[in-house]
DNA sequence: GTCCAGGCTCTTT
DNA sequence: AAAGAGCATGGA
């Protein structure tokens, strides 16, 4: 990890806010804005030297080929916020109070089994289960302080697995729907080169084919892994948000998508991460 | 002990 | 299309 990527004077970029709003499971806090990153079947450190991003185990070429997508850096986050300000006075404080929020742009396979795992569970849970399917089924990719990390697994390996032994990762109930997804992924009965590059409702129609992909989990993989910024999870936390801040409710899944529409616009996903952090900050 | 967590599947209406 | 039961697990 000798290599370093250095992005000067980043703006509306924290570290720390990516990292605790709920979208990756596989940052570790090394220190106050230091973490390491688990992602693209790579081991990298990213920490703030002032405004500036430095990556670690970064190249330059590297860098361009998948890290700034990855960070979301190509995306201008002045325009998005300005498309979503003074919509709502909530949204408004939101928006301030996760500014460095960045939607990030991670493999499609690793985030549909994650939010399969997220789906009735807590975050603290959904950590540890990921990396205990890592450190089981994932390929060895590096120390840091002295402790080791493991690459997400590929499908193959999920496949093979027992249940019995995928119970052993904490995955709970969640055991056979991530088998039973990974063998549609292995034999092509759900195609993953579709979801990237169809429009969001013909993804979404192949996403929710898998078992343990509902509509809300669609929604996370569409909107954290598939670069669509208009796809927008309702969680049991949105739906307090929704109900309490905006005077909304609603079980009919027709008004639901209309109303987001109508209230959020065409970044209503990157909205709804704003709204997703400020509503967990502000209970706990 | 109960309640809840980035909900889903399956059944019934 | 929508409502309801059941679901593993761990922390509050």
């Amino acid at each position: 990890m000798d290599q370093e990527y250095r992005v000067k004077n980043i703006r509306n970029f924290s570290l720390y806010q990516i990292a605790d709003s709920g979208q990756s499971f596989r940052w570790i806090r090394q220190s106050e804005e230091s973490y390491t990153i688990i992602a693209l079947g790579a081991l990298i450190q990213a920490y703030m030297d002032g405004d500036d991003l430095v990556l670690k185990g970064v190249t330059q070429d590297s860098f361009e080929e998948k890290w700034a997508h990855y960070f979301d850096l190509d995306r201008d986050y002045d325009h998005v916020k300005a498309s979503l300000r003074n919509r709502d006075s909530f949204l408004d404080k939101a928006i301030e109070y996760g500014s460095g929020i960045r939607i990030l742009n991670q493999d499609l396979w690793e985030m549909m089994i994650t939010f399969i795992i997220s789906a009735n569970n807590n975050i603290p849970r959904i950590k540890n289960s990921v990396q205990a399917l890592s450190e089981t089924y994932g390929d060895y990719l590096g120390k840091v302080n002295d402790k080791p990390y493991y690459s997400f697994p590929k499908a193959e390996a999920l496949a093979k697995a027992s249940i019995t032994d995928l119970r052993k990762c904490g995955l709970g109930y969640r055991d056979r729907y991530i088998k039973r997804t990974s063998q549609m992924v292995l034999s092509n009965e759900v195609d993953l080169e579709l979801i990237m590059t169809e429009s969001i409702s013909k993804a979404k129609g192949e996403l929710m084919k898998c078992m343990g992909i509902g509509n809300k989990v669609a929604d996370c993989i569409l909107l954290f892994a598939c670069g669509h910024v208009d796809a927008f999870p309702v969680d049991t936390w949105l739906k307090k948000v929704l109900k309490t801040y905006f005077d909304f409710e609603s079980s009919k899944q027709v008004e639901v998508n209309a109303f987001i529409k109508e209230k959020f616009g065409r970044y209503s996903g990157i909205a709804q991460q704003y709204l997703f952090y400020y509503i967990r900050n502000i209970n706990n």
